[in-house]
DNA sequence: CTATCCTGACTTTCCCTGACCTTCAACTCC
DNA sequence: GGAGTTGAAGGTCAGGGAAAGTCAGGATAG
């Protein structure tokens, strides 16, 4: 287990830090281990919380590709903010809050800014609350992970 | 596959992104494939989502032709096209080329393009169809307008 | 005992194919 | 010259194989 973390952190630092893509049968073949164990590391090592990203793509030819996030002290506390942000779920005026915050900080441009206020609307999610709440807390969180790649 | 549609990419600059003609027996010969294959490739990445139209005809001095749908009379076009998604809801795989193809047309820039993608994503949303690609459609509408508005 | 690690069976997604269908132009035959 | 024939295109669809995802539950370390 502690052997796959670091192996595929040795990948991503041989890569310059930069997006990695892996096979998962084959990595499961090279530790001699079951594929979905690939999957139990991923989650538990390389999820958004420790600062990585996973995209991945099915069927022939597929891959999995594991980006580490750039993390800055002021993103940090941003992350624990999103984790809460999912479970809780968020208002229409709290994720204003947030993202005319993030503009300030200069973390989102002006088009950023309105792509993700109008992805979040009332009207746009058209949901009951609290499901509304919910599905736009994993939005947030969403949007503000794929900033935090590069 | 990957190689046929960069293929037929190349062939559309090549021609000043004028309309281009292709005999589907022909390019399954030089990709060594089926000529179904051509069909699929098609299918998945020169439909109207990707700004792509293609017309073809049957029988001796058969052909296919693709047209890459100019963006510049986009105003009615796309937003024609938004409304249909609203209406119908659209898939993931649906969303992702459309957001390719505003990327490739430089209305999107690449982070623009990865806020958006986050936001509509299957594990993003986690709602049950049908409702799940209903509310993807009211996003994408949202999000392209907000861009369109400046 | 509990938390963590790990697995196998089942699911989903994507690519690709072959068998069969439809359409078209040219050709034949009267 | 019109009606049928025919061969050469492209279209469609069910299904198969490859690869990753999921999840309930067993195994194990502390």
């Amino acid at each position: 287990m502690e052997s796959i973390e670091s192996y595929i952190k040795a990948l991503i630092q041989m890569s310059g830090d930069g997006p990695v893509e892996l096979r998962r049968n084959l990595l499961a073949l090279h530790f001699g281990c079951a594929p979905s164990q690939i999957n139990y590391v991923l989650q538990t090592r390389f999820n958004p919380e420790s600062g990585y990203l996973i995209e991945s793509r099915r069927g022939g030819g597929g891959y999995i590709r594991i980006t580490k996030l750039n993390i800055d002290p002021r993103k940090c506390r941003i992350l624990a903010f999103l984790e809460e942000v999912v479970g809780r779920g968020i208002d229409e005026a709290g994720a204003t809050r947030l993202f005319t915050r993030l503009l300030e900080e200069r973390l989102l441009s002006e088009r950023e800014t309105q792509i993700c206020l109008a992805a979040v609307r009332r009207d746009t999610l058209d949901l009951p609350l609290p499901v509304r709440d919910l599905v736009r807390g994993r939005i947030v969180k969403a949007m503000v992970l794929a900033l935090a790649k590069d």
